[in-house]
DNA sequence: GCATTTTTTAACGTATACATTAAATCATAC
DNA sequence: GTATGATTTAATGTATACGTTAAAAAATGC
């Protein structure tokens, strides 16, 4: 089955991943012309790509250096989990306040069963692809479309992060019990509850993360 | 003096003006081709500043329709009211947590003095216009640059509301001492206080302007 | 008349061409 | 050998050309 989706939008998908693989290392500079032939079109799309990543706050454009993959700073990452800690716990509270019923709820029941048989296999991918799930559902359960797309935006980033400190962290039993109080909170139709647990178990992430990336000197992702 | 920007620079504020001012009402479609006229220019530069605008949820680009100016609902403005409260409050919590000398605070205190000023000659324009200077200020001197872009996306959305609405809605009174409170907290370094204020500052604008909207059935400005 | 198919149209997505101009290279003076 | 200025290079920003294809219009059948 062929792609129908554009050139451009490919691009755009396609440099995003050269970016989170590390195909494109960060504070490397590109021309559009390279882009364009590593990834086999015009310079139109990728160009434009490269403006929806730019509003991304992914690449600068830099005239006649090419495109610049921003680089990811101790400072960059405390600033992007702060926003994160916000959105996602008013998702967390307005999620309580919508009472939704256990059906509705059951992706999230889902992520969290299924962080909890990672753990017991100590299969930090599958967890780390459970935690996305389950945070993403969040604040989709949140129920403000703009929130959905900044925080997926925002997120996307961390995933840098997480790649490299994965496995240098220390594993992340807490968290889940943090996952199952929110969960619970939500069903009960608590906002308060929701949002502060959220909001403690966030804080915490960045806290380690944060110092993590500090103390490893990864001063530009 | 010459404009030194790129075309597709100047298409982008452009554009974003000619929303804002009503020039491109909310729900109308406009032709690629057709603004590229308007503008004097080809239509790549607009379809760069397209794809810009696009991405801080201005326009939609639907294919043979043309770009379509985003209505924006009273629920749009409770969830963009919403990101503000939380965001605003962080960066609020932060500046006092950075703890800012007098004189690195003067922009707000300014901004406070001119608001003031406006409210007793009733020049509602002037004081929007303060108000403004005042949440920018706020904002920067949170500290966090991410953080800070986001929150000029959103308030560039509730200008278009206020616009409407600034001549219908109660005095602004209570929100001066509301200022003036957050400004106190930051100077004395009380990030909980300053946070608070703000956030409850934020939520009651928000529910003000909601139910005006509501009240007047803008649905879709 | 109305529904369905065919034809026409034109807007977009993309490729390409090109002028501008910043950067790099080279030449020259000291 | 270094600094200054002239020359070359090449990447961008923009215009333009064009094929594709969705929508509109026209034609056809019932």
């Amino acid at each position: 089955m062929q792609d129908t989706r554009s050139n451009s939008e490919r691009a755009t998908t396609e440099l995003r991943e050269m970016i989170f693989s590390g195909a494109l290392p960060p504070g490397s500079d590109h021309l559009e012309t390279e882009l364009a032939e590593k990834l086999g079109m015009s310079r139109t799309p990728v160009r434009e790509a490269a403006l929806t990543l730019r509003a991304q706050g992914l690449v600068e454009l830099r005239p006649r250096r090419g495109l610049r993959i921003n680089p990811v700073s101790a400072k960059d990452m405390a600033d992007i989990y702060d926003i994160l800690t916000e959105l996602e716990s008013l998702a967390a509270a307005r999620a309580a306040e919508a009472r939704y019923s256990r059906a509705d709820l059951a992706t999230l029941a889902t992520a969290i069963g299924d962080m909890t048989e990672a753990l017991a296999q100590d299969d930090l991918r599958a967890w780390a692809n459970a935690d996305d799930r389950f945070h993403r559902e969040l604040v989709r359960l949140g129920g403000n479309a703009r929130l959905s797309m900044i925080v997926s935006v925002m997120r996307d980033q961390v995933r840098r992060a997480r790649a490299t400190t994965l496995f240098i962290r220390p594993k992340p039993t807490q968290s889940n019990d943090d996952h199952r109080a929110v969960y619970q909170a939500i069903a009960e139709g608590d906002p308060k509850t929701a949002h502060d647990i959220h909001h403690a178990h966030r804080l915490h992430a960045r806290d380690m993360l944060v110092s993590l990336l500090e103390k490893h000197q990864f001063h530009g992702l």
